[in-house]
DNA sequence: CCACCTCGACCGAACGGTCGGTCCATATCC
DNA sequence: GGATATGGACCGACCGTTCGGTCGAGGTGG
């Protein structure tokens, strides 16, 4: 077992750094010298843990697809009724989201500018497919609302969840993310309106 | 009235192109050479027209902020039941944001980077605390569910609502405005579960 | 125990290139 | 001919990246 090591930055923190100031600040209007400053190393000395600039923004949206992916292969989202599936992964989504906030807030920012870029989208349209199939595997069911377009669904039920990183500050106080998953559900799923006193 | 103009480029027609490539790109990530070479003009032809990149990108937030503004102050949305009110500035800001779609894009997706983008975080603020206070509101007249908190609500209403930006692309053949407006409404207010067969 | 060596972490300086922006001469309209 | 519109040449600043070299902890031989 390694003792425990003296160095002081390693990629993931370095990663972290990064994440935080691409969100804020947006990847193209980040330079280098930022995350100098905001790491405490010289910018010379950012490439002595990574090859460029792109290679950052690749590995943090690995940090981010990862994770979502594997919500899709859970037993959760593979077996049962398809709504059943569906909430599970709405639920997961959100709790990926809040754990790996600067991540996904990347991921859901990037632009098709640089070749990671497009591949980051890419794989983004890979992840929203196997979600679209589960809405339509749901109105087949019958469970899902057949009068709306079952793609329309997907992408306003997504752009909903999506939307968290854009306000979500997980912390004390915050509503933690499985309350918040069981919040999104609720309304995704029923609706905001009052239930009529009948 | 004046003879058909030889003038090939006005401020209207450069800030459509600018919008386009600032959606495309980022605003950060494009360069005014870009901007010179998608519009024709050579890159200082450019300062003729505008003093500043940055005043490019207030000219285009301008064009979202001003009529989504205008809304919130429309009859529909000043005076009746605050769930209808409500319901009529979804709406409307589908139909501004069908309209204005590369102008709000930018508005949605600008960062605290430049003064011009503090400011425009800053309208969206105000913007979005109007539709709170609608939310707010039709809480207290029972016609919106209790059990979620309504800042939440508000918030993931207008996420959805945002969302559009990403996929909706106007033309032939794609859902018009009123329509889309309409279905976002279904879903938002009434969820996407089906009925219950009772 | 210590002189010697290795090696990863780190930095200052500078590279070629691109950035937003300026200057001034020219062309085109009324 | 004067206001309007345009483009080529150019500027200083900053970009991502490279390079030569320093530093100090840990291993090794005597």
């Amino acid at each position: 077992m390694p003792a425990p090591g003296r160095k002081r930055h390693d990629v993931m923190s370095l990663l972290e750094v990064a994440a935080a100031v691409f969100t804020e600040r947006g990847y193209d209007g980040t330079s280098m010298e930022d995350l100098s400053r905001a790491s405490g190393l010289s910018k010379s000395s950012l490439y002595h843990h990574v090859s460029s600039k792109e290679e950052l923004l690749r590995l943090a949206l690995e940090r981010a697809l990862e994770p979502l992916f594997a919500v899709t292969r859970e037993p959760g989202a593979t077996t049962g009724r398809a709504i059943d599936r569906l909430e599970h992964v709405v639920v997961r989504e959100v709790e990926v989201l809040a754990e790996r906030l600067p991540y996904v807030t990347l991921l859901l920012r990037v632009h098709g500018n640089t070749a990671t870029g497009r591949w980051a989208l890419r794989r983004r349209r890979d992840f929203d497919a196997v979600v679209a199939d589960l809405v339509a595997a749901a109105v087949r069911e019958g469970d899902v609302r057949p009068d709306l377009d079952a793609a329309l669904v997907t992408r306003l039920l997504f752009g909903m969840v999506n939307s968290l990183v854009e306000w979500y500050r997980p912390g004390r106080g915050a509503l933690d993310a499985a309350a918040l998953g069981r919040d999104v559900v609720r309304l995704a799923f029923d609706g905001l309106r009052a239930a009529p006193a009948r």
